[in-house]
DNA sequence: GCCGTTTTCGGCCCGACTGTTTTCAGTCG
């Protein structure tokens, strides 16, 4: 690896856990948990949401949480000049390649190192063909059934498709969760892990079964239409390989001890490690069975028992990631996260009006998104299809169409005003407006007074730097009518990642001058991302959430942004589209 | 190496599975 002065997050999480790899290897006992404390310092990296270059840059290094006297000098000492004397001694020996054959399940620190110094393989194309040739198995603390373990690794790895997004992987499991409720000894099921916790993807589908006939369960499970394969089967645990390599994992628990499962399962990881850490200092052991106390296990039938049992309120499954949600549930002050429930308009949506944009415009009319919109029991919308092309259309022929919009507009409010049913009481004129490499907006300035309020965005120069990209975001934000900074990242889950911005100024922005930052909901989004939402939220930052709906069954993706407020902590009132309408009024127009 | 509403020293998460072993090391979630 080589080490040079603007390292990425991801690249220092990397040679962390090389460090971490190295002590590993050399096996000395009082290094135990110095590798534990790199492993740790390399999670918190990763998770990071400020670069640590520039953390580095305001002396902030050891904020985060895992970094310490030591390692916060190492990384001065490469931010400084480029290389750290001492991460290089102690990486000294670790042979290049070993961290590839680690992408393999199976293989960690000791198996890649001793594939790779003994017979030589440095690529997951060479341990193949080992593998094929017989190799491994001759390697001492292999064998025939190693070797074969690690082709059928590898052959799983290059089918393996990345994380789902969470609507499908909802969607997967709640059919799977449907056919466990037609065997009437399933009590209760609910789906674990990332899923639970409304993460923004998720990897493998989890499943919790409150049972007292697990092996019934077990088979019945076996048995799911949709099965490609049954991959394990055990007397507690089964999975299943779904069509498109979705993995489904099952447990079975009695409905008496169904609590502890539910919770140890949910995660996450950290959230564990961080309750099973203050359970120790208070003479408990956690564990998904149950509680123990002087070696004595208690059962509980519920999750919210599990917690109160330690003195905890219930914790939301969105908040199990170690960020401060224990410390909350100890003194009992978990914030009273927002419902969908709550929710009275949605800010961000694109009818089939022909707006002639260069972008996609929707599929339905506004007619039969207010219909839809009646459903879901909402007050207020926004229609907010994309600026008129300014490269297609002369300055006079935006405005004309920009006219013809607001037109419509009117249209539908004088019918909503003169009908007798229905909840929605009124239809703002808005639009998503481009924010152009410059700072400008993409649409004249005499257009903006054809609207109630304005949404931007960012759709074009992702690769601004932080500095260059800040300037732009707070110009276009600066304008009166502009309001919203919509989907703020510009991120499209497993395509592309967001663009750098200085996140604390533009925080500090928005709070000063009544901006406010979108909780996209759309599905490939979810942008603001949780972590920068808790952040946001602490800076007392007001949020909207818009589905950015292209057809009216796009509404419904409104959970799933609630999902994310949640996840970052926000409350009813920190999020704007709660406000009835005549309170909304006020604040933006 | 990190960290602190029981600690600036003395602690540091729990259990299961697997394969190659004769009692356990490595890996995973």
């Amino acid at each position: 690896m080589r080490l040079h002065r603007n390292m990425s997050n991801l690249e220092i999480a990397e040679l962390l856990r090389a460090i971490a790899a190295s002590y590993q290897l050399k096996d000395e006992e009082k290094n135990r948990f110095r590798i534990i404390a790199y492993q740790r310092a390399a999670d918190a990296v990763e998770h990071s949401t400020s670069e640590l270059k520039d953390l580095w840059d305001d002396g902030k290094l050891k904020d985060v949480p895992g970094i310490g006297e030591s390692i916060a000098s190492h990384l001065d000492e490469l931010f400084r000049i480029g290389t750290s004397e001492h991460f290089e001694e102690v990486m000294k020996g670790l042979p290049a390649g070993m961290f590839e054959l680690m992408e393999i399940p199976g293989i960690g620190v000791k198996t890649a190192y001793k594939l790779v110094t003994k017979i030589g393989i440095k690529s997951l194309a060479e341990l193949e063909r080992g593998a094929k040739a017989g190799k491994i198995a001759r390697l001492e603390g292999f064998g025939e059934q190693s070797q074969a373990d690690i082709l059928k690794s590898i052959e799983e790895t290059k089918g393996r498709t990345k994380r789902h997004l969470l609507p499908y992987a909802a969607l997967y499991a709640n059919e799977v969760i449907e056919w466990l409720l037609r065997d009437k000894n399933v009590e209760r099921a609910d789906p674990l892990g990332s899923l639970r916790r409304q993460a923004a993807t998720v990897g493998d589908i989890d499943i919790a079964v409150a049972s007292n006939e697990a092996k019934e369960v077990i088979e019945h499970f076996t048995l799911y239409p949709k099965k490609v394969r049954v991959l394990e089967k055990g007397d507690h645990t089964a999975s299943l390989m779904l069509p498109g390599d979705v993995q489904v994992d099952l447990m079975v628990q009695p409905p008496n001890a169904y609590g502890a499962l539910l919770q140890h399962f949910t995660g996450s990881k950290h959230h564990n490690i961080a309750l099973r850490e203050y359970a120790i200092k208070h003479g408990m052991s956690l564990s998904e069975y149950g509680i123990k106390r002087h070696g004595k296990l208690s059962k509980y039938p519920s999750e919210e028992a599990f917690y109160k049992s330690m003195g905890m309120d219930l914790i939301p499954p969105e908040l199990r990631e170690d960020s401060g949600e224990i410390e909350a549930a100890l003194k009992h002050k978990l914030p009273n996260l927002v419902e969908t429930e709550d929710i009275r308009a949605d800010l961000q949506i694109h009818s089939d009006f022909d707006i002639e944009t260069s972008h996609d415009i929707g599929e339905s009319s506004m007619q039969e998104i207010v219909d839809e919109a009646d459903k879901l029991g909402y007050e207020y919308l926004a229609f907010t299809e994309h600026n008129p092309s300014k490269s297609k259309h002369s300055e006079r022929e935006a405005l004309d169409i920009l006219k013809r919009k607001l037109e419509a507009i009117e249209k539908i409010n004088s019918s909503i005003v003169k009908r007798a049913e229905g909840s929605v009481k009124k239809v703002f004129n808005s639009l998503e407006i481009d924010i152009l490499p410059t700072g400008e907006l993409a649409i004249p300035e005499k257009g903006l007074e054809y609207l109630d309020f304005a949404l931007v965005s960012i759709h074009s120069a992702f690769d601004l730097d932080r500095a260059q990209m800040t300037k732009r975001v707070l110009l276009a934000l600066d304008h009166p009518k502009i309001k919203i900074f919509a989907h703020p990242t510009a991120r499209k889950l497993t395509q592309r990642e967001g663009v750098e911005l200085d996140w604390p100024q533009i925080f500090e922005f928005c709070v000063k001058n009544d901006k406010f930052l979108e909780i996209n909901a759309d599905p490939m989004r979810l942008d603001l991302p949780d972590v920068l939402v808790k952040e946001a939220v602490k800076t007392g930052v007001k949020l909207t959430l818009g589905t950015d709906a292209h057809h009216k069954d796009g509404l419904q993706n409104m959970v799933f942004g609630v999902s994310v407020a949640r996840r970052g902590w926000a409350t009813k009132k920190d999020v704007l589209n709660t406000l009835s309408l005549k309170e909304f009024e006020k604040v933006i127009l």
